[in-house]
DNA sequence: CAGTTCACG
DNA sequence: ACGTACGTGAACTGA
C-alpha cells in the first residue's frame, strides 16, 4: 500500500475559509469563522483522501527568497483584515492542539514550501495531494501528483481536483506551461509585473502555440495581436524575471519530518479545550470522542539485591533511560527507571542493597554520558548524586526545563503537568488509586508497592513527554536555546547553591539590633504624634490616622481604602511631620523583618553562610529567580540599606570578592535588536546614553544638558523598554501628562527606528501569537487577542518588553556559562556564587584575581556578537558593598 | 489567601 | 472611556 501525505497552503485555506462562511464571534468576542471554515475543509479532505501524513505551510510575512534576489519586495502586499489576522494565531494554535505539523520559514513562501515537501514525498515514495486556494499551486499537478482547490459556499466545501491532464483540459496548457503563461499574463496581487498588454486570454494563446517563454520571445515578431508582438520585445526581461517570480521553489533547505507529520491523536483534550473555548459547536462531536486519558500505571520489574544490581546497570549502556530518585528526608529510598524495551523498574535501596552499595553501582550510570539520561528538575538531583558518588552526573535532557522553555508562563512543570500538557493524560490523581475521601497530596500514604508504581509511571511520563518535547524544541528552533544555555546552566546553578555565600553574623547582628534600637525611637515619636498607639503595619489603621483623624487629603486609591504607599505619602510629606516619620518607619521595618531577620532565620549556624535557591523555571521573560532568601533584591539605592552589603564576606581571608555588571545592556539590546543608528552609534562611541537622550528630547546641545533633563530622560529611556505610556511617565516624573506626551512623541521623532521596531514587534506578535529574544526564547502572548482594552494594553507592553529583558537574560545566562566552564577547565579557586540580572558575584582566591577579573570581562563581553559592543565593569572588595 | 507595600534589576 | 510601566520575592494584615 503507498503511503499518501495531504499538504495544505495555510494562508490561502483560511483566506477561502473566512470569505466561505459568516464572519462569527464567540462570547469573548475572537472571531472564529476562519479556523471555523479551515477545520470543515482539513475534515472533508481528510475523509476523502484519508491520507497517512498531514503538513500545513504558512507565509511568513517577509519579502521572498525571490524577490529579495531582485532588490526587495516591490508594492505592498494585500494586508488581511483585522478579523482574519487575529485567527491566525488561534489557527495555529489549533493545529498544533491536534499535533498537525507545521511548516513556515523566512523568505519562503507557503507555496515554495509545498512545492518542496511534496518533491521530498515523491522521493521517499508517498503519493503527495497538494491543497491550496491558489491557482499557482496548479504548476505542480503531474500524473500522480494531484491538486486540490476547494471553494467554501455558504458553509458547503466542493473542491476542484486536477492531475495534469485536468490542467490541460481546462486551461490548454501543461502544469509547467502555466508558469510561462503567468510570466506573460503578470498578477498583480503577487507583484509580478508580467508583460503590458498581455493578459490571460493572450498569454494562454501565446503559449499554446509556443510552449515557452523563451521560444515566445524568439518568435516575438510573429506573435499576435501586434500590440503584444511589441511589448513582449519590449519587455522579454521583465517577462523573464516574471517567470523566475512565478516558479514555485522545490528545492528548499528543509526536510520532511516523515514522523512528525504522521498523523496522530488529533482529537485528544487539549484540542476539545479549545474548540470548546472557540465555541464551534458543530465540531464538538468530532472532539468529543477522544476524552482525557487517565495515565496508566506502570507494572515494574523489581531489583532489590547487590547483585542484581550490578549486572542489571551494566545493561542500560546506550539507550535513553528517564530515572527519578526517591528521596525521603535525605535518604535514598530508590530508582525508579523507565526505557523504551525494558518497561519500567524498581531498584530499591534496602536490606540486600544498601545505600552505600547503590551509589556506588550507579556512579558510572550517573557519571558516564554513554548512559543518556532523563530527569526532571535536575537540579536537586546533581546536588544529591554529586555529594553521594563524588561527582558531578551527566544528565542529558530535563524535562521540568523543557516544559519551560516550551511555555515560560506556565504555572508548574511537575509530572502532573507534563502528563496533560504533552500526552493528554490526567495523571491518577491519590483519590483514584486510594478511593474516595483522600486527596491528591495524600501521595505519601500510599502503601509501599503503590508509590513505586506511582515513581515508575512517573519516570515513564517523563520518558515520553521527553521525545514530544524535543521534537517541539525543534521545531521552535529552541535545541541551541535548550541544550547550550539552559541545560549547561543547571550545573552552574547547583554549584552556585551549594557553595553559598558567607555572612559576618557579628556584624549583621549589629545590623538588626541598630534597626530595633532606631524603630523603638521612630514608634514611640509617630504614636506621640498621632495620639494613639496603632498598628503601623496596618495600611488600613494608617489611613485612618492620616486621612480621617488628621484629614490629610488622599484619594481613595486601592480595592480597600486609601493608599499610603510611598509615592502617596511622598506628595504628603510637607502637610503633617507625621508623614515623613512614617516613611522614616516604613524603611527600617523593611530592613529589619525582610533583610535583618530574614537573613538570619535562612543562614546555616554551622557554616554561618546562605544558601539561596535559584529557580530556573519561573519567569516569563527567561530570566532566573532567587528564594529563600532572595539575595536578588539586597537593598542597594538607599545608603542605609546599602549598608547591609556589608555582611556578606568572602568565605576566608584567602578570597575577595569580584562583582561585574553589564552597563546598560537593556538598552544596548534595544539598539541592537531595533537597528538603530542613532543609538547604535551612541554606544559604538561610548556615549553617557542618557544624556544623549536628553539633548534629543529637550533639543539641547549634549553639553548643556541639565541634571534635571538627564534624569528625565533616564526614565524615558526606561519607559521605553517597558512599554511606555505617557500616563505613567507622568506619574514618574510628576509632570502632566501632555508633557510626558511631548517628551515621548520628541523621543520617537529622534529614535524612529525604535518606534518602528516596537510596533512591529506588536504587529508580529499578534499574528505569529508569540514573541522571542534573539535566542528564540518563546512567550505566548494570548492577552493580545483580548477585547478588553487593559488587558490588550497590557500585552502590548509585554511583547515590547520581553523581547529586550528576556535576550538580556539570554546573554548573562551564556555568560555564567562560559565564566562557569573557564574557572573549573582552568582549574581556578575562584567561584561564581550570585547572579542579579545584570550582575555576576564570584568569590576569587585572591591569587587568582588579575586572571579571574579578566576571564569575567572577557565571557561578558563577548557573551554575544550584537552590533553594539556590551560593556562589563568589574570591582573588586572584601565585602559585596566594597565591590559594587 | 488576597491585598498592600517595598526591596532589587 | 477604559486605568497605566516590565520582571521578580517576602513580610505583613485582616477576611
Amino acid at each position: 500500500m503507498t503511503e499518501k501525505i495531504m499538504l495544505i497552503d495555510g494562508n490561502s485555506i483560511v483566506n477561502r475559509a473566512f470569505y466561505g462562511v459568516p464572519l462569527l464571534t464567540n462570547s469573548a468576542g475572537q472571531y472564529t469563522n476562519g479556523v471555523y471554515g479551515f477545520l470543515n475543509i482539513l475534515f472533508k479532505l481528510m475523509d476523502e483522501e484519508k491520507p497517512d501524513y498531514l503538513a500545513v505551510a504558512f507565509d511568513l510575512h517577509a519579502p521572498t527568497f525571490r524577490h529579495k534576489e531582485f532588490g526587495g519586495y516591490k508594492g505592498t502586499r494585500k494586508g488581511m483584515p483585522d478579523e482574519l489576522r487575529t485567527q491566525m494565531p488561534l489557527l495555529k494554535e489549533m493545529l498544533q492542539a491536534m499535533n498537525i505539523q507545521t511548516y513556515e520559514m523566512e523568505g519562503y513562501e507557503a507555496d515554495d514550501i509545498l512545492g518542496t515537501l511534496s518533491a521530498k514525498a515523491e522521493e521517499q515514495g508517498v503519493v503527495p495531494v497538494v491543497v491550496s486556494g491558489d491557482r499557482d499551486l496548479l504548476q505542480l499537478a503531474s500524473e500522480t501528483l494531484k491538486v486540490r482547490i476547494p471553494k467554501t459556499k455558504g458553509g458547503r466545501t466542493e473542491t476542484e481536483d486536477y492531475y495534469a491532464k485536468d490542467v490541460v483540459e481546462k486551461y490548454g496548457v501543461t502544469p509547467l506551461e502555466f508558469i510561462d503563461v503567468k510570466a506573460l499574463m503578470g498578477d498583480a496581487s503577487d507583484n509580478i509585473p508580467g508583460v503590458p498588454g498581455i493578459g490571460e486570454k493572450t498569454a494562454a494563446k501565446i503559449i499554446r502555440e509556443y510552449h515557452d517563454l523563451e521560444n515566445a520571445i524568439a518568435h516575438a515578431s510573429e506573435v499576435k495581436p501586434k500590440k503584444a508582438a511589441e511589448n513582449l520585445a519590449e519587455f522579454q526581461a521583465q517577462a523573464r524575471l516574471s517567470k523566475f517570480l512565478a516558479t514555485i521553489i522545490r528545492d528548499m533547505p528543509i526536510s520532511l519530518d516523515k514522523e512528525g507529520t504522521k498523523i496522530g491523536n488529533m482529537f485528544n483534550a487539549t484540542a476539545y479545550d479549545l474548540v470548546k473555548r472557540l465555541e464551534l459547536k458543530s465540531m464538538f462531536d468530532r472532539f468529543e470522542k477522544d476524552e482525557v486519558q487517565t495515565t496508566q500505571i506502570q507494572d515494574f520489574h523489581g531489583v532489590y539485591s547487590f547483585d542484581e544490581a550490578k549486572i542489571f546497570f551494566q545493561n542500560l549502556e546506550n539507550k535513553e533511560t528517564a530515572y527519578i530518585i526517591l528521596m525521603d528526608e535525605s535518604v535514598c529510598q530508590g530508582l525508579a527507571l523507565y526505557q523504551e524495551d525494558l518497561g519500567g523498574v524498581w531498584l530499591e535501596v534496602g536490606e540486600e542493597l544498601t545505600e552505600e552499595q547503590f551509589f556506588a553501582l550507579a556512579k558510572p550510570f550517573f557519571s558516564d554520558d554513554r548512559f543518556i539520561k532523563i530527569g526532571h528538575d535536575i537540579k536537586k538531583d546533581l546536588k544529591i548524586l554529586g555529594a553521594s558518588i563524588g561527582e558531578m552526573p551527566k544528565i542529558s535532557f530535563d524535562t521540568a526545563i523543557g516544559a519551560y522553555i516550551l511555555n515560560p508562563t506556565g504555572s508548574s512543570y511537575d509530572y502532573d503537568d507534563l502528563a496533560k500538557t504533552f500526552l493528554n493524560q490526567v495523571f491518577p490523581s491519590g483519590e483514584e488509586v486510594l478511593g474516595k475521601g483522600k486527596s491528591k497530596k495524600a501521595f505519601c500514604i500510599l502503601s509501599e508497592e503503590e508509590r513505586k508504581n506511582f515513581a515508575v509511571t512517573q519516570a515513564k511520563v517523563c520518558f515520553e513527554a521527553k521525545k514530544i518535547m524535543e521534537k517541539q524544541l525543534a521545531e521552535n528552533g529552541q535545541t541551541e536555546l535548550f541544550y547550550d544555555i539552559e541545560m549547561p546552566l543547571i550545573y552552574v546553578l547547583a554549584d552556585m547553591e551549594e557553595y553559598g555565600i558567607k555572612v559576618d553574623k557579628e556584624a549583621l547582628l549589629l545590623y538588626q539590633k541598630n534597626l530595633e534600637t532606631s524603630i523603638d525611637i521612630i514608634t514611640k515619636e509617630i504614636f506621640s504624634l498621632s495620639g494613639e498607639e496603632f498598628n503601623l503595619n496596618s495600611p488600613k489603621q494608617l489611613g485612618v490616622i492620616l486621612f480621617e483623624k488628621l484629614g490629610l487629603k488622599g484619594g481613595k486609591k486601592t480595592k480597600t481604602g486609601y493608599s499610603t504607599a510611598a509615592d502617596v505619602l511622598e506628595k504628603l510629606k510637607y502637610e503633617h511631620p507625621m508623614v515623613e516619620k512614617i516613611l522614616y518607619y516604613r524603611q527600617l521595618a523593611k530592613l529589619k523583618s525582610t533583610y535583618a531577620d530574614g537573613l538570619l532565620a535562612v543562614m546555616d549556624e554551622k557554616t554561618e553562610k546562605i544558601y539561596s535557591t535559584f529557580n530556573q523555571t519561573i519567569t516569563a521573560t527567561g530570566r532566573i529567580s532567587s528564594t529563600e532568601p532572595n539575595l536578588q533584591n539586597i537593598p542597594v539605592r538607599l545608603e542605609l540599606g546599602r549598608e547591609l552589603r556589608k555582611v556578606f564576606i568572602p568565605e576566608n581571608r584567602e578570597f575577595c570578592f569580584l562583582d561585574a555588571d553589564y552597563s546598560q545592556i537593556e538598552l544596548r539590546v534595544l539598539a541592537h535588536i531595533a537597528g538603530d543608528e542613532t543609538l547604535i552609534n551612541a554606544f559604538r562611541n561610548n556615549q553617557d546614553i542618557h544624556r544623549l537622550t536628553a539633548s534629543q528630547v529637550f533639543h539641547v546641545p549634549f553639553d548643556e544638558v541639565t541634571s534635571l533633563q538627564r534624569s528625565n530622560a533616564k526614565a524615558v529611556n526606561f519607559g521605553i523598554v517597558y512599554g511606555i505610556g505617557s500616563f505613567s511617565l507622568s506619574q514618574d516624573l510628576g509632570i502632566s501628562r501632555k508633557e510626558a506626551e511631548q517628551y515621548i512623541a520628541a523621543y520617537f521623532a529622534k529614535y524612529p527606528n525604535i518606534k518602528k521596531y516596537l510596533n512591529e514587534t506588536i504587529q508580529h506578535a499578534t499574528e505569529e501569537g508569540y514573541v522571542s529574544t534573539l535566542w528564540n526564547r518563546r512567550r505566548a502572548m494570548p492577552e493580545l487577542q483580548s477585547n478588553n482594552f487593559v488587558q490588550r494594553s497590557f500585552g502590548e507592553r509585554v511583547a515590547m518588553n520581553m523581547p529586550i529583558q528576556g535576550s538580556a537574560a539570554d546573554i548573562i545566562k551564556i555568560a555564567m556559562v562560559h565564566v562557569h566552564k573557564a574557572l573549573k577547565e582552568g582549574g581556578y579557586r575562584s567561584r561564581l556564587i550570585l547572579q542579579v540580572h545584570d550582575e555576576l558575584l564570584i568569590e576569587t582566591y585572591i591569587e587568582e584575581r588579575e586572571a579571574v577579573a579578566r576571564i569575567l570581562k572577557e565571557n561578558m563581553e563577548q557573551a554575544a556578537e550584537l552590533s553594539v559592543p556590551l560593556d562589563v565593569e568589574v570591582h573588586e572588595g572584601n565585602s559585596w558593598f566594597e565591590a559594587k
